[in-house]
DNA sequence: ATAGAAGTTAAAGTAATGATGAAGTCAAGG
DNA sequence: CCTTGACTTCATCATTACTTTAACTTCTAT
C-alpha cells in the first residue's frame, strides 16, 4: 500500500537533514536509479553510507541532478558539470546556488556569444560561410 | 614532394565547384578524415562519387561541418543538426545560409532561455533548489 | 608505367552516458 | 522468522560520436 513512495525510514533528529536512497533521488529528480548511481561515480553529487553499506544522500543531490541535466541540455558535458559543482558546499547555502546558477548561465551565454561571432566571422560581409576560402589558385600554377 | 596539400586534380571549368576530397574537406573544416566519413554517413554533409568511387565535396561541406561543431557546442546531437540542414540547398546562397544560422542561434537562444527559466523555477523566491522541499522540521527563520 | 599518397568499405574499438539484469544483502511488516 | 521490496556490486548491453584497422583500389606526379 505504501511500498512505492519511500518514507523516511529512521527517525533522524539531527536538524534539518533527509537521508534520501537512491530510488528517493531518482524518483525526486526524475532519472533512473541507475543514473543516481552514475552521477555519484562521476562527482556530480556524493553520499554517505549506512552500516549496510547503502548510499544516504541529501536534499540537495535531486538539485544537483535537475541543474546538471539542465546544464547537460545547453552541451555542458558530466565532468564540466562535476566540476561547475565543485565550488557548492555539502550544504549549500540560497548563494551558493545561486553562484552556481550564474556560473552556469554565463558559461551558456559565453557559448551563446561565440555561436553568434563564430557565425558571424564565417559570413563575414554578405556571403555566408566564405565560399571562396581556400581559393587562391584558381587554375594557375597547376600544370594539367 | 607536395602530396601533403591537394590542389585541383581535374579542370572543371562549369562555373565555381571545387571537387574536394575527403582529405580536402578535413584539411578545412580542422576534422580527422574519418569524421568527414561519419558526417556524410549521418547526413550532416553530402557528396557524389568519382568514376572511382571516391567521394566529392562541394566547398559547402567544409562549411557545415564549421557550423555543425559550433551547434554541438551548443548542445545539439549530429541528427538535429543533420536536420537543421535539411533545409539547406545543394549550393545554397547567402540567405540560405542566414537562415540556417537564424534557426540555430533561436535554438540556443530558447535552449539558453529554458535553462534561465527552469533554474528560476527550481529557486523560485530566495531558497534556490527549493532545499525545503520534503522538510517539515526545518528550523525556517531564515528570511532575510 | 609505376610508386606511393590518399581513397574505399566493413568491422571493431573507444569514450561518454547511461539502462538492464543477475546474484546477493538489508530493513520493515506480519 | 520469513517474505518482500529496495538496496548493493558487477557485468553486459545500448547509443552517440567518432577512430582505427585491414585489405584493397584509385589518383597524381614523375
Amino acid at each position: 500500500m505504501m511500498g512505492t513512495e519511500s518514507s523516511i525510514r529512521q527517525t533522524v533528529e539531527k536538524s534539518g537533514q533527509e537521508p534520501l536512497t537512491v530510488g528517493d533521488v531518482a524518483a525526486q529528480a526524475g532519472v533512473a536509479p541507475s543514473a543516481v548511481r552514475f552521477y555519484e561515480s562521476r562527482g556530480v553529487i556524493s553520499a554517505t553510507r549506512t552500516s549496510g553499506n547503502q548510499r544516504r544522500f541529501s536534499a540537495t543531490a535531486a538539485c544537483r541532478i535537475h541543474v546538471g541535466r539542465l546544464a547537460q541540455s545547453v552541451g555542458l558535458s558530466i565532468g564540466e558539470i562535476a566540476e561547475l559543482f565543485a565550488s557548492l558546499p555539502d550544504d549549500p547555502e540560497p548563494k551558493d546556488w545561486q553562484f552556481v546558477a550564474d556560473r552556469l548561465v554565463s558559461e551558456a551565454e559565453r557559448r551563446l556569444e561565440k555561436l553568434r561571432s563564430d557565425l558571424e566571422a564565417l559570413g563575414s560581409g554578405s556571403r555566408l560561410c566564405d565560399l571562396g576560402a581556400a581559393l587562391s589558385n584558381r587554375d594557375e600554377s597547376e600544370l594539367n
